[in-house]
DNA sequence: ATAAACTCTATAACAACTATAGAGTCAATC
DNA sequence: GATTGACTCTATAGTTGTTATAGAGTTTAT
C-alpha cells in the first residue's frame, strides 16, 4: 500500500501520516524501488489506533507514550490509568472555564444592541472600563 | 514608564507587549536616548484593553478589529456585535465538543481498572478495536 | 514519447506566545 | 573610574499539530 492509499483509509492526509514517521508515532516505513512509501496492514492497524486517540484530543506525546505502553504488555496499566485520569481533568477543566467565559461573553453582549454608533456602545465601553481588582 | 514597569502594571510579560507592538496591537513607542521604549498612560490604557478582551479569549485578530472601530466613533456597532456572536457560537460549540469528549473519555476511564497489566488494559484494547462505521 | 497522477524532500506558515543568545544601557557602589 | 546588577535591546528558534508550497522524481496510461 502507497501512502496515498493509507490516506484513504485512515482518513489521515498523506503529510500528516509522513509527519508521524518523523515524530516517530508510527515506524519509518519501507521503501519501494523508487523510494515510494510501502504500508502493511499493522501500520495501517497502528494509524487506526492514533486516529481514535486523536478523536479524544489525546496529544501526540500522550499517544507515544500509550504506543509505548502498548508494546510491553507485561506492564501494570496504572500509567495508562493515570493519563486517562488527567487528561479527563484537563478537558473537564477546559470545560469550567470556557463556560464561565460563555456566561461572560453573554452579559457583555446584552449590553449593546444594533443601530447604535460606536461611541455608545456598551460593548466597547465595558471593554475599556477597569475591571474590578481581585486583591 | 519603561517597559518592565507596563509589564508588571498590565500583567502581560516584556516579550508580549514587544510582541504586540510588532504585530500592529499598540503604537510603535517612543524610545528614550538609549534606545529603551517608553510608555504613557494611553499605552497602557489600550493594552488594558487588550488585557480584557483576552480574557475573554478573543484573538488578536478579532481584537485588532475592535480597537480600528473603537477609533472611529461614529460608525454603527453591528459590526462589534457580530463579532462577539460569532465568538459565542464558537465557544458554544467547543463546549458542546468538549463534553461529548468528557463523556467518551469517562465511559473508555470506566473499562480498565488499576493492578492490570496492560495486555488486559480495557482502555487500550478499547481502543485498537476498530471504532463503528459512520457510512 | 508524453501527460496525468502520484510521490519525494525541504521549508514555511498558522496562533500566541515563550525562551534564548549576545549585546547594549543605566544606576549605584567601591 | 571601574565594576556590578538589573534592566533593556534585537534577532532567532521553539512550542503544537497540522497544512501549504516549491521543485523534483516516479509510475501508469495513452
Amino acid at each position: 500500500m502507497k501512502i496515498g492509499e493509507v490516506s484513504e483509509v485512515t482518513g489521515f492526509s498523506v503529510q500528516t501520516i509522513r509527519h508521524y514517521e518523523k515524530e516517530h508515532l508510527i515506524a519509518s516505513a519501507e521503501r519501494s524501488e523508487g523510494n515510494f512509501r510501502l504500508y502493511d496492514e499493522a501500520a495501517v492497524e497502528q494509524l487506526l489506533f492514533i486516529k481514535q486517540c486523536r478523536s479524544l484530543d489525546l496529544s501526540l506525546q500522550e499517544i507515544r507514550q500509550l504506543l509505548a505502553l502498548n508494546r510491553s504488555p507485561g506492564a501494570q496499566c496504572d500509567d495508562v490509568n493515570r493519563m486517562m485520569d488527567r487528561h479527563i481533568e484537563q478537558v473537564e477543566a477546559r470545560i469550567q472555564e470556557l463556560t464561565k467565559l460563555n456566561e461572560q461573553l453573554r452579559m457583555l453582549r446584552l449590553s449593546c444592541s444594533n443601530r447604535r454608533t460606536v461611541e455608545q456602545c456598551g460593548i466597547l465601553r465595558n471593554l475599556s472600563a477597569t475591571p474590578a481588582s481581585h486583591s
